[in-house]
DNA sequence: TATTATACTGTACATATATTCAGTATTTTT
DNA sequence: AAAAATACTGAATATATGTACAGTATAATA
């Protein structure tokens, strides 16, 4: 698989979203008309150029006779989700350093959207039914209630506990495990960041 | 949404098959060649009808211009696993009656395959990380290891257990909690089904 | 320096394709 | 009993579409 150029990406795009939007693939018509190109002979090499790196199929002679091919370099799936591996220090970021891997999954998976799985240390949230290495579907959002599994933040440690707060400028981030304490977090002195909440949970074992 | 006739759930059929195999959805033509019809308005026809009846889209005009429209009737996807509740009484049978709904999953989503999930009653295994209405997924398999979290039925009892053969003849069946006892099975005087192990867990909150 | 790849415009044309019209026949619904 | 839906064949046609050819220009490669 040979390097794709920046245009041949905006091609390549194209016809994913063209897909997705239409369930058939675009004409070369259809391609210059959305990425401006005023001959259909500008789609007509790009494709040639995708097809001879690797990037599509053309069936000769077919009206939008284009497939893309499946492979890492391009994710056409739009359900993977990373697993993000909860590092002692720092945001759990989507940064590509952070991903483990991806996992496949509808969107509709849970009851509620998510958007990473985050993969669980230690033993803090034992009895909520939580183990080690388990993965928690976090949705990011604000919109958290006493008793939600929250992902929090306090400088640069993440922890998965419950959320209670306890007055307006006092949270509670309580463990399910005897051996662990409640973190008490005064919001005037510390910086408390919520990084969104469990929706779900996935084991594999 | 009205019914579908055989013959046009043959040609809806034959545009989901082209699809997957081809990327594109097939044309008139395509259609007569593999149904056997010698005129394209044989499908035309069907197609119509089929856009009458909601099961398709045709974009006027536009060469392969066909798009399935996502609906219950006609799930194209493989992948729908079935969600069992742990009834206290009977074999958890896949029969429709205790099939309680499906959840769309990718086959490779565990570290093995599976065959359905299974609702789980009580708190038996709750030191395993196992809370009530988790959804476990089960493998139907008789290949199992001291330790491994199975189905088991004794009679029309069904509980999900940690396995321990503790000699040719004694099966131990363990919770993962206090409040529950072993169950010990004299494989000389009782039955044990092994209706299969656990290789994942699904939890929704 | 010559060659190849990239990135286009513009024209032209054979053919791939949707779609209509004219029939025939059977079954289902009103 | 009439009307509508189903299920086709067969022919005709306008147009949607792939694709080749002729250019121009710039950047990357050998």
């Amino acid at each position: 698989m040979k390097e794709i150029t920046s245009q041949q990406q905006r091609v390549l795009d194209c016809i994913q979203i063209y897909l997705n939007k239409t369930g058939f693939p675009p004409t070369r018509a259809d391609i210059c008309k959305k990425l401006g190109f005023k001959s259909p002979n500008s789609a007509e090499t790009h494709l040639r150029a995708l097809e001879k790196k690797g990037f599509i199929n053309i069936e000769s002679g077919t009206s939008r006779g284009i497939s893309i091919v499946n492979n890492e370099n391009y994710i056409n799936n739009e359900n993977e989700y990373p697993v993000i591996g909860l590092v002692a220090a720092g945001s759990p970021t989507l940064a590509e350093e952070n991903i483990e891997k991806t996992i496949n999954c509808p969107e509709s998976f849970f009851d509620s959207s998510f958007d990473y799985f985050l993969k669980v240390k230690g033993l803090s949230m034992k009895n909520a039914g939580i183990m080690e290495d388990d993965l928690i579907a976090v949705k990011k959002t604000n919109d958290i209630k006493n008793g939600d599994i929250v992902v929090a933040r306090i400088a640069d440690e993440v922890t998965v506990k419950f959320f209670n707060r306890k007055s307006p400028k006092i949270v509670e981030l309580e463990p399910a495990n005897d051996d662990f304490k409640n973190i008490v977090v005064n919001l005037e002195q510390e910086e408390l960041h919520i990084e969104g909440k469990s929706v779900g949970l996935l084991r594999k074992n």
